[in-house]
This record gives structure tokens, C-alpha cells and sequence, in this order.
DNA sequence: TTTAAATATTCTTATATGTTTATATTCTGC
DNA sequence: GCAGAATATAAACATATAAGAATATTTAAA
């Protein structure tokens, strides 16, 4: 995976916005899904995009999917974008 | 301009190319085509992109066009990304 | 004022991406 | 094993993006 991958797994508003949804903690994905507004099928393949990308992990809890982010930076990433307006 | 908009600026491989080329120095859009090893228009589409985004800035220097970044921390970000992997 | 160099614009084509709808899979509790 | 909840996959469509080819514009210098 090489830069640009994650540039374009970052180039997206839902995709920000479940890397927003689990900032502070592992979320299920039925927690992210209303969170993004967005419907479930189309949540599931950005979270395939952020996988592929290495910028998530997944971890099953019973019927459940737990989300959480592979690497801390990526916020650092993020907000450090959000300033160079 | 949103973030994602700079993201999305940043999710080619070569407009990574031009911001490296102009990462030391201000340069000529002539110097950047032939170091990216794309065609003028290409160049020039990409530019614009870059451009829209804020990203960079022209001044016109006779003929030529000088093309710098418009703010360095773009590097910084561009550099973490690479690290993340 | 014509010419040549540098750059931009437009058009076309190919491919990638995002979204929706419908259906499939997987797991758990009964 | 069956039902229901959670999630994934597939197909279809619309839109966005990248690239090449041809042409236009701008500028400086002769």
C-alpha cells in the first residue's frame, strides 16, 4: 500500500466521518452506520476501502464487528489537514 | 476548499510528483513536465487541481511560470503518510 | 507585427468511484 | 436446526477522474 492508497481512502466524506465516529473508541459497525447517515451497504464497502488502505482493523464480538483504528497518526494526519486551510 | 479536497489533491501519484519536484525550490512548469514524464496538458490539468486546492502557487516570471507550494507543512503531512505504512 | 516558446483549454475515451437495490452469508440464541 | 440480527457481496447505474490528441492563447523578442 503505497501513499497515495491512503490519501484516497482519506479523500472521501463518509470515510472521514467513521474515522471521526471511532476517534475516541472502538465502535460497532451498527453504531458507525447512522452515524454517517449513510445506508449499509454503502458503509461497508468504505470500510473495505479503509481496510485495504491498513488505515482500520476489525475484530468480531459475537453478531457484532468492532472497528477500531490501526494507527493513532492518522488523526494527527487528518488534523493537521483540516489547519492548512 | 475541505479537507477532502486536499486529500483528494494529494490521492495522485502525479501531482506527489510535482510537489516533490517543487519541494526545494520554486521551479518552472517546463522543468516539472519532463520530471514527471507526462504530456503539457497533463501537466497542466494536474496543476490546476493543485491549484484549486490551494496547494500551490504561480507567478508568472516572463514566459514562464513559476510554480511554488504555498505552504510547506504540506510536506510534513505528505512525509507521515509515508511513515504510516 | 510576425514568430516561436510556454502554457491553457477542449474534446474524447477509458477507467475508477460512489450509491442504491436486492440478495447472500454468518453468527447467536432459542 | 431455525429465526432473526448484523454484515457482506453483487449487479446496475451515475458520476468523477485521468490521459491523450488537437487546438488555442499568451508573451517576449526579433
Amino acid at each position: 500500500m503505497g501513499e497515495v492508497d491512503i490519501f484516497k481512502a482519506l479523500a472521501d466524506p463518509t470515510r472521514l466521518k467513521i474515522l471521526e465516529c471511532i476517534r475516541e473508541e472502538e465502535k460497532c459497525i451498527c453504531k458507525i452506520i447512522p452515524y454517517t447517515g449513510k445506508s449499509q451497504p454503502n458503509v461497508s464497502q468504505h470500510l473495505k476501502v479503509l481496510n485495504h488502505a491498513g488505515i482500520i482493523k476489525e475484530r468480531k464480538d459475537g453478531t457484532r464487528i468492532m472497528v477500531k483504528v490501526s494507527n493513532k497518526d492518522i488523526y494527527t494526519i487528518i488534523d493537521q489537514v483540516k489547519r492548512i486551510k
